[in-house]
Order: structure tokens, then sequence, then C-alpha cells
DNA sequence: GTCGTCTTTATAAAATCTTTATACCTCCTG
DNA sequence: CAGGAGGTATAAAGATTTTATAAAGACGAC
């Protein structure tokens, strides 16, 4: 799943399966897809998507039964799509264990959005831009920079300038443009402020200040943060 | 602690909230309220519920606004009930973080299904309601403090503050963000309230309050409990 | 009215930022 | 190789901003 989410769509409908397919395949969704509700339970034990769009009315099954099965075992998103919109077949397949109900016809933005919802559920990333450089961690959500385990208080001007090349890693960032994002725009010529800072910060997160391994000087031009 | 769900229900109009209220209670569940976006931000950050009801048309501000407030912090269900249906207000919604969006006039069982539902999907992983930091004690359930296991007695806004310090430990929370939580939005520039408030909080919880060991000042930024 | 709490004001203390001064390093030139 | 130019590093002073704390006044519940 590091790459794109897999989404198995279970439909009889011809023109629902290749409209489905061209609007998730266009949005980096990969599709497989089945007819009916024999192919479909083979398909999701034989390739287990990372979620499934399964239809109620199917030829050879009711797709209560499909969730049922699927359920046995199953534990990523299903999202219900049907033509029946009575309270008691939604009531009854949410219980069943779908994660979403979507009555025919659905409005394809809508639909997406659901599908992002309960993908977004199901894996709860703790997507913390988190930097860890050997000795080095800087947790950029929490605000918290760790030298060898240990937290580091850093100013407000000093983690401003450290975040930044936190987010630029191995870039040549120029003294002008440090300063313009640290200071603003009317600061660009007091290269000194820098020097200060760039100490101060040496001081801080390097083993040998005089030997800088994080905090690069790039003579000339600027800064580089590896 | 009895473990019915709490559900907080965040809506202007009475009768919603009286017909949401007795059909919620008469299903086992705990059901607190809030008639405006205000209200309804310091009921979940003081008594954080296991999922919210929220209404998109709140008198004092938009619903997506306080979405995305929520969002900020609280990783638990989120269903909107609206009488807004319009594609765009859909995706917006649950692109903000909403687990599920329930068109007004919303059948009650299929409510009650989605809630099930949700509740069922919601993470596993349970949010230790206790803090325990070698002398302090923080139970969130019970809202009770302790320093060596003696019981300390907070002021409501203390402990506001203090559950929100608990809630996020070890990162920095700006002023503006617990401005914001613990008095309003309106508050977001009476940095000396939160002065006051975090010396009073240091009297009581910190062993020598010149030289707190849990809540940390960030000069500049915000303040930090480890 | 009384009590507990919140708001507001005042001021001392601490932390941070700015500025100045000086030493450095590297490359180039004579 | 000496000396200078341009850019860099660092310490330390002052100036400024931010924070801590006490205490007085305001407010609301009872």
């Amino acid at each position: 799943m590091n790459n794109n989410p897999v989404i198995l769509v279970i439909d009889d409908e011809s023109q629902i399966r290749r409209l489905l397919e061209i609007t998730l395949q266009s949005h980096d969704y990969k599709v497989i897809e089945a007819m009916n509700a024999h192919d479909g339970l083979i398909m999701a034990a034989n390739h287990p998507p990372d979620m499934i769009l399964l239809d109620l009315g199917l030829p050879d099954e009711s797709g209560h039964v499909v969730l049922k099965k699927l359920r046995d075992w199953y534990t990523k998103p299903i999202i219900i799509l049907s033509v029946q919109s009575s309270e008691e077949d939604i009531v009854k397949a949410l219980d069943a264990g779908a994660n979403d109900y979507l009555v025919k016809p659905f409005r394809t933005g809508e639909l997406l959005a659901r599908i992002r919802s309960v993908l977004r559920s199901a894996n709860p990333q703790e997507e913390n831009p988190v930097i860890d450089s050997e000795d080095l961690h800087i947790d950029l959500a929490s605000r918290i920079v760790k030298k060898k385990n240990e937290i580091i208080k850093l100013t407000a001007t000093e983690y401003t300038l450290l975040a930044l090349f936190a987010r630029n890693e191995g870039k040549v960032l120029t003294h002008q443009y440090l300063l313009r994002l640290v200071w603003g725009p009317g600061y660009i010529d007091q290269t000194q402020y820098l020097r200060v800072f760039i100490a101060q910060l040496r001081k801080k997160i390097e083993d040998d200040p005089n030997h800088p391994k994080h905090i690069i000087t790039e003579s000339g031009v600027g800064y580089r943060f590896v």
C-alpha cells in the first residue's frame, strides 16, 4: 500500500463498472473488478484490496450474504453501492459491517470523498513530519528537537531557522532566502543575524561546532542542511 | 466509570437536540449537548466524548470551521448532520475529517446504524485517559488530579487548561491555541490570562514553581507539558 | 452580603534579539 | 611567502521583548 490504494469493485452492471473504473483510476486508485458474488469473493481472497465497493444487487447471491462472508475475515473498509434506499437495507448492511452506504445513482464527488474518508480512518496515519538524522530528531508537528534523545531547548528564531533547514534537507538555502523567511523581507541584507544564529544553532545541535556535520557553510551563497 | 459511549451533540435547534437526546439515551448512549460552536468546542475539550454529532448550521460560527478546529486534536468519530445536501458541502465536510454526513431530516434508525458503524471502526487504540507522571496523576475521565496521592483542587479554567496539556503531552501548545480552546476565539491576544493561570497551575502542581518540571515555557511560542 | 473565581493592572525578573567588536579562514596577488 | 580582500565565526555588550507573580478590582453564584 506504499503505492496507490487498490479498490475492488463488485458490481454486475458494466456501465457502473466502467464509470467507477474511469473515475477511480483518474484519482490514482488501482481498480480491480468482479461482476458477480462468486468472482468477487475469490478476488478479494486472492488479491486483498485496500477497500471494496460492493453492489447489493448481484445476480448470483445477495449482497448482504457477500458482505457477511467478507466480514468473516476482511477487516478493511467496505462501501455499499445499492439502488435500495430503504432504511431497513441500509441498517442491515451497516450492522453487517459495511463502513458506508451510498444509494444509486450516486454523485461521484461524494463517493470519492467517502472513499477518502474511510481510507483515512482505516489507516490512522500519524504522518508526523519527522526528520531523523543519526543523532538528531526533529518533530515538526510537536515542535520538539532532540539530540541523542535529549530534548534541546531552542528559541523561537532558532527553531524557525532549523525547521526551514529540516524541510529543505540537502538543498542550499541562500542568505537572502533564509533572512526573508525567518526575519522578513526587510532584513535580506542583515547577513550578520544569520551568522549569529547559525553559530548558536551549531553550538546546540552539532557534536563539534568547529566541524559541523549538519549545517554546512556554502561560502558566498548560504547554508545547507544534511 | 460506566462504559456507555458518550456522544456530544452540537446543534442549535432545540427540537433536534431533544429528539437526539431521547433517541440516543434509549439506546444506552450518554448524551451531552451544546447549542453553539463556542460551547461545543469547550465541552469537547473539557470532557472529550466518544463521538460528536455536529450540525453545520450553527448561529455563532460555521460548522465547517468548528469541524476544522476539532480535528486539530480530536481523533474520534464526528458525524455531520446538516440541512445542506449539496455535494460541495458533503465533500468539504468529509475531506475536513468528518466520518459521515447525514442530510436532515434523517431517519433515526439509519443514524443509529451509522453511529454504530463509526464507533465500531473507531480507533482500537484506547486513548489512555490517565496520565501518571512520577508525582502527578491526572484522570481525565473522572476529572481528578492528584499530586503525591493528594487530591488537588482546581478551578474550572485551571482544569480545562491542565486537561489540554495532559492530552497533548510533549507537544508545544501555542498561546493562540490554548487561548482559543480555553477562553474562545475572541481571546487569542489575551496572553496575560494565560500567564496568570500558568502561574496558578504551577503553584499547585509543581514541587518548585520557580523551576517547573511539568509545564515548560517555550518563550515566544507557548508551553509544553511533560 | 460573602465567597470563590476570573479579570485587570503593575512591576520585577528572565530570556531573547540586536548590535558591536574582534578574530578567523581561504583564496588571490605581487 | 607576506599581505590584503571578502566572507565567516564567535563572544559579549546593550536593548528589547517576553514572562512570572502579586495584588487589587470585578463578577457571579448562593
